[in-house]
RNA sequence: GGCGGCGUAGCCAAGGGGCCUAAGGCAGGGGAUUGCAAAUCCCCCAUCCCCGGUUCAAAUCCGGGCGCCGCCUCCA
């Protein structure tokens, strides 16, 4: 029996336990792109960690229903559209491309539900209606205002008083609202800008409205978890409870879970300070774990600062996992067999990695906490590297049992998946083959001079080489 | 100005009243192993931002500083 997962709920500032809805069945929506530009690695961060809370959950013995929206229907596609010279669609079709093929490389798995504003106009039109009809919102010439005022728990999420924002307020005020906090739920378009028939004219869906609708769409009415960036507490997210719960009259979102920013030499990353390095350019000079370590070596809610040397220390980490797996790998251990440990040191090994793993799921309880759930991961590592360094009996078996277990452990985060044997195949498999042969020959004559000579010069073509027990290994370094 | 958060080793980062003589990773130093490397193992490397207070007991709670960050405007 596992133990219960407490996760931090913004909405009520506390760590709660986790208790779907229904029973084993978790509905879990997080916010996707704005596809008018390649997503940086800031806005990568929500869509890893969430990927690996999402994995977690199912970890845990979960059904989850995860939809991650795509807004392909937004004023920053249409601005970029005019710059780019192609049609708002296009361009939105060509960043959802490439949203898709980042994820990809980022090891994110796709979600079960993926919609798209533009199919959901339909219904965003349905759910404006029935907001005016209810007296949440209100038309003027062409456009539909939602009237903050009459949702009594506005700014429950972000903790404000519809006062204190008002006094804090840098919004223009346009003269047609009735109270400067109300936002568009539709606009009106002109000629050139994508537009849909209503009942108030040709026009568009506001900022806010898409993820309500597309969340209760794919998931239900009371969703159990909604997660994005914190910068997306306010006015976002507070404004997709006040269209949802106006609407439904039940509770929109049960856990709202929200992300630390990704900073950059002290600041947030963001496209409006043009500080951000995009995901994809990342992806060309560290592999997808790397990155995914990066992100989850610090809690998923405290602010992360994105450097080279951070993800360089990260590759190292991920490595001193992988040099591990291999070693295991080339035990050559048989299929099947040694389930039970027969010898002392077996038993003890045996036990200890049964309370590794339930330390782990204990670290990762604790609202996800990914670091402590690493750090027993690499205590898996020195336990293992110790009993295997001790030599070789009927046990060792077991190393296999660790290293599936390492398997079993990386699985929430996407990490230590990978089947890391260097194959550059063909010709040069071959010819590295013969280097290493003439090499060993050379060594067992102990002629290290040109043995050594040998190494080095293919340390400098990016080559590593390491003599183990076993024979040569060598790898490629890039 | 209002609201929220953060400050732990050279760097990254868990811990959130006693099991902390503070996990883990990276880097560094010493040792074992090795022909030498690499990998691995062992050892070393932190008065937990400052000042007060509560308590038998505080990195952990409270008060006050100082510093940093986010939101209040499109933003993950």
């Amino acid at each position: 029996m596992s133990g219960l997962l407490k996760l931090q709920n913004s909405l009520t500032g506390e760590l709660e336990e986790f208790q779907p809805l229904e029973e084993g069945k978790v509905r879990f929506y997080s916010c996707g792109p704005t596809v008018y530009d390649y997503f940086h690695i800031g806005n990568a961060r929500p869509f890893i960690v969430f990927d690996g809370l999402r994995r977690y959950l199912e970890f845990k013995g979960f059904d989850v229903e995860f939809t991650q929206n795509v807004t392909d229907l937004d004023d920053k596609i249409i601005n970029r559209a005019k710059e780019e010279g192609l049609k708002p669609e296009e361009l939105a079709e060509k960043y959802a491309q490439a949203y898709f093929e980042d994820l990809d490389s980022l090891g994110v798995r796709p979600a079960d539900n993926q919609p798209r504003v533009t199919d959901y106009v339909e219904d965003i039109i349905e759910y404006v209606e029935a907001l005016i009809e209810k007296g949440y919102a209100y038309e003027i010439v062409g456009e539909v205002f939602y009237r903050v005022r009459e949702f009594e728990d506005y700014g429950k999420l972000s903790g404000r008083s519809i006062d204190d924002l008002k006094s804090g307020a840098r919004v223009e005020v346009d003269v047609r609202k009735e109270d400067p906090l109300d936002f568009a739920l539709w606009k009106s378009s002109t000629e050139d800008e994508p537009g849909w028939d209503s009942p108030w004219g040709r026009g568009r869906p506001g900022w806010h409205i898409e993820c309500s609708v597309m969340a209760q769409k794919t998931l239900g009415e009371t969703i159990d978890i909604h997660a994005g960036g914190e910068d997306l507490i306010f006015p976002h997210h507070e404004n997709e409870i006040a269209q949802a719960e106006a609407r439904s009259g039940k509770q929109f979102a049960r856990y709202w879970l929200h992300n630390g920013l990704l900073k950059i030499e002290g600041e947030k990353m963001s496209k409006s300070l043009g500080n951000f390095e995009y995901a994809r350019d990342v992806l060309r000079r560290h592999d997808r774990e790397t990155v995914r370590y990066f992100y989850f070596s610090t809690h998923y809610r405290k602010p992360l600062n994105f450097s080279e040397k951070n993800l360089e220390d990260a590759a190292s980490a991920v490595d001193r996992v992988y040099e591990l797996l291999d070693r295991v790998d080339k035990l050559d251990l048989v299929e099947g067999e040694g389930e039970k440990p027969e010898t002392p040191r077996g038993e003890e090994f045996s036990a200890k990695l049964r309370k590794l793993k339930e330390a782990y799921e204990d670290e990762m309880d604790k609202d996800f906490n990914t670091p402590g759930g690493l750090g027993i991961i690499f205590e898996v590592v020195k336990e293992t590297n110790k009993f295997l360094d001790e030599g070789r009996d009927e046990d060792l078996v077991l190393a296999r049992t660790a290293g599936e277990l390492i398997g079993t452990l990386g699985e929430p985060l996407g990490l230590f998946q990978e089947d890391r044997e260097e194959s550059i195949g063909g010709v040069e498999e071959e010819l590295m083959g013969l280097v290493l042969e003439l090499r060993n020959d050379l060594r067992e004559r102990e002629e290290w001079d040109l043995a050594d000579k040998i190494r080095e010069g293919l340390r400098k073509l990016g080559i590593e080489i390491k003599d183990t027990e076993t024979g040569t290994d060598w790898r490629v370094n890039n």
